[in-house]
DNA sequence: TTGAAAGCGCTAACAA
DNA sequence: TTGTTAGCGCTTTCAA
């Protein structure tokens, strides 16, 4: 690799003067600079990075933790993050550098390597756990970090987030459903541990209350958020609650369980059953029939976080540092309420 | 951030004494070491490992550079590779650095960046185009890299890869079909500038020939990779091929639309038509009724690559550098050739 | 307008 | 067993 050291010898010039001359200083001959600046195309110098982040005690680099194996549901949620934080990042001249490591021990090693050893100049956080250690780390650490996804409600969210607004989503679709003439709906959370639950059970809530439809306990189930929990929850519901004829789900595989559940049981999906999905992938725009789905900027969720760490880490920090962004209501298959379903269940 | 230096200051042992000491030399006093080891732990100690890297010239880092805007079909692709990636990279203690911009002008220039400028120590490739400008810089600087994906069949591949081997996937594919009964069968292949499209198309004239079935172009045609390619190749079948009772298709989004297409003229996916995908992603899984498809171990891929990688960075190439890893058929739903279907085609 | 010198934090050759 | 010194490639005082 060529050097400012070669460009020296090269040119006559000092390194002193050659580094002035490439970044563009105006106290150097203009004459001088273009010789430099020739030398330098012709050896084809790259400035050492590592280097200069020695020397400036700064990366240019972001870096993305994204613990793995614990969410297998959630494939191209990542894709599409990526894509937006690559982009926002790059535009900036920013790296990234990625810890996609599966969580357990070696997790904590490498990202310590990453924050202690000075490799990145600011993080983003893919998913936060309860009492996540990652972010005392961080704290500790004073490492400038933003977070994908917000705190549970009742536990304190005293950092700079990007969230998607899920208890608007889900109250939109609720509403939806609701004016189609819906008035018994069941909702499929996610398992209660996860921090986003109850953000969606409210936004459920809020709905059935801003229409005067009283809360029942025996329409929200938990699922496992893969096919299997949405189709146990719809057949629950099927045994339990005659009068249902509508669904929310909380991810799309549980809306596609729950759609499959349905047809097994002989229900036609979008004549008398509705279901909404909520998107982290397309899938519900490949069920057959296609379901409607509250879906998920995530793209945008990437770029938004860039945009919020970047000022942070050059020293001048937002006023607004926690962000929820509106999800999108696709209403692909407009299912009213007038169910002309009779009778017992079909038995498969 | 605390360094040697503070250490030394705390201790009074010199900066060398201690670099020693946590590295494990055994010419240190063991009294001295272990000294040394808890004013470490209690001021919390990381190694900068940007000093390291300048000092080293290796960056223990893998670069990886996805192309993103033109992939549009693959969703989820790279979260398999990422984490493949991350998984056995960080394994061998390397981090991973993402290059994710689309293509495009600023593309070369981050690439650039992190190659010339000393960022990582070797390269995934994870697309190639034709005459790839980017292999021939990377030749040029001497950068280790391997590629997922390998060229046409028609172009040199003389750089380490590891791809899938789709051609034989797609042979099983289609001498399954044959085995179930099946003569006349479609197949829906990626369009032609495409560099794994021959392979595929080898496949299928494979096991035709090995059943002595001749090859007829009619049956062969090139989707646009979307679900709206694969319908519009199934409705052609439909018009122009009688006979015909299966499909293969070169992706899940095609199999998904071949369905489709094929149910909306009344055909009954599973009973008079079968369709096999190939799997990017697991659509097909979620297709109603599930498809049989051709799966890619693509977070397998994303690890031999690393493995592949990681030999040619320490100077210690393997002998094998170009590595097809086999694909699995899963059979969803047995289709046998004979069609019940009789007389014209729903015009829906 | 140019150059000499210092130093970012670390490791390693060499000396004591 | 420990310390002194040099240097990775760069930027930035400061002096000429």
């Amino acid at each position: 690799m060529t050097r400012l050291k070669d460009l020296s010898l090269k040119t006559g010039f000092s390194i002193t003067t050659i580094s002035r001359a490439l970044a563009g200083y105006d106290d150097v001959n203009e004459q001088t600079r273009q010789q430099i600046i020739r030398a330098a195309q012709e050896m084809g110098y790259q400035p050492n990075e590592v280097a200069r982040q020695l020397r400036a005690q700064r990366t240019q680099t972001i870096g993305l933790i994204i613990p793995t194996h614990d969410q297998p549901f959630s494939e191209g949620f990542f894709d599409q993050l990526m894509r937006g934080i690559g982009d926002a990042a790059g535009e900036s001249r920013f790296d990234v550098l990625v810890s996609a490591r599966a969580a357990g021990d070696d997790e904590m090693e490498s990202y310590k390597r990453i924050v202690g050893g000075n490799r990145v100049d600011g993080l983003i956080l893919a998913r936060t756990r309860h009492h996540d250690e990652r972010i005392a780390y961080l704290r500790k650490a004073k490492m400038p970090f933003v977070v994908s996804g917000r705190a549970a409600p009742d536990e304190a969210t005293d950092f700079p987030f990007i969230d998607v607004d899920s208890q608007a989503g889900i109250q939109h679709a609720t509403a939806h459903l609701i004016a189609l003439g819906h008035t018994r709906i069941g909702l499929v959370l996610p398992p209660p541990e996860i921090a986003y639950t109850e953000f969606r059970h409210r936004g459920y809530a809020d709905a059935l209350a801003a229409a005067g439809i009283p809360y029942d306990a025996g329409l929200v189930l938990h699922g496992d958020l893969m096919r299997s929990g949405g189709a146990a929850c719809m057949r629950h519901f099927i045994e339990t609650q005659a009068g249902l004829t509508a669904v929310v789900c909380s991810n799309d595989l549980m809306a596609l369980g729950a759609m499959q559940a349905a047809q097994g049981r002989g229900y036609r999906i979008g004549h008398d059953m509705a279901i909404v999905g909520f998107d982290d992938l397309p899938i519900s725009e490949h069920a057959n029939p296609p379901l409607t789905t509250v879906r998920q900027p995530i793209y945008d969720i990437g770029r938004r976080l860039v945009e919020l760490l970047l000022p942070i880490i050059l020293g001048r920090p937002p006023q607004e540092t926690q962000i929820l962004l509106p999800t999108q209501l696709i209403v692909r298959e407009s299912c009213g309420a007038s169910s002309s379903r009779k009778g017992d269940w079909p038995s498969a």
